[in-house]
DNA sequence: TATATACCCGACTAAAATAGTCAAGTATTA
DNA sequence: TAATACTTGACTATTTTAGTCGGGTATATA
């Protein structure tokens, strides 16, 4: 049960911008520097961020990337799911009937990870950017 | 955010041997056949739930594995640190004091999934072997 | 006492996932 | 027009996962 890079920056890097003044653009290379995350693996995740409408993209000089809604109102599930990186308790495919043993039933466990997978995710949808910037005394 | 077979094998296996006769051995064969899992797999988990004091094993012919405690009282958070799969959503050492990303400080998200931490932890710690079985009507 | 059953244990490996990098662009502004 | 910064797909090294393999040892029962 890890946590991948990818959410991690993700969430790192739209935290870093929600700190500025949400109109004008941030560019990729100062997120890199401040937050120590490679600049071309950031591009890699600020794709999927735009893509699913997370941020938007300001090209050539003085450009970068603006945050389309107030920190406030981007929950943390919605990161997750941009940069495609699902919770997955269940040894199942999701849809299907079959149980993850290939027998035609659910396995004795199935109902367990379900839950987990709920309560999971109930985090996610819970959280949101600006609630990783309201502690006290936050820099760097 | 995935759960591993690792675990997910274990619990499940020990979920099958609770649902029999608590003081007769249940062979890892027969583990294997109900539920589908690789006998030589389950030698592999079973060694580590053996060594953590999970179950304990009876050699020879009709022998087996025998659970150490009553179902009641074996949480899920002992039967995962017994296979060593630990959450880790973290991606600084824990106990460091610098951050992930080779500062000196924390980053911006560590206390976020710090708390993620516990939350998943919080699951693992209330919930027990027994909790899977009573559910309406389970066989197989 | 022979034989089958079942645990014991370390080492090994194929395959998949992760965590990036690289190359070759295009758009915008100063 | 130079510099900055986003765009995109493909590629790759490393690590982790999910097992397998081989060669044991202990015990019950026929
Ligand atoms: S986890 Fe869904 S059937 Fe086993
Ligand atoms: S997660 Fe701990 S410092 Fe970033």
């Amino acid at each position: 049960m890890k946590l991948n890079t990818k959410s991690r920056y993700a969430v790192m890097a739209l935290a870093d911008m929600s700190k500025f003044p949400l109109d004008s653009p941030v560019s990729l290379r100062d997120i890199s520097l401040r937050q120590s995350i490679s600049l071309l693996y950031l591009e890699q995740i600020f794709l999927k961020l735009k893509k699913n409408e997370i941020v938007k993209s300001v090209r050539g000089s003085n450009g970068g990337y603006v945050l389309r809604k107030d920190p406030k109102n981007i929950k943390l599930s919605e990161i997750f799911q941009a940069v495609d990186q699902k919770v997955k308790t269940v040894g199942c495919k999701k849809d299907s009937k079959k149980g993850c043993n290939g027998k035609s039933a659910k396995c004795i466990t199935h109902e367990l990870w379900d839950e987990l997978d709920l309560y999971i995710n109930n985090f996610f949808e819970n959280k949101n950017l600006s609630d990783l910037l309201m502690t006290k005394e936050r820099k760097n």
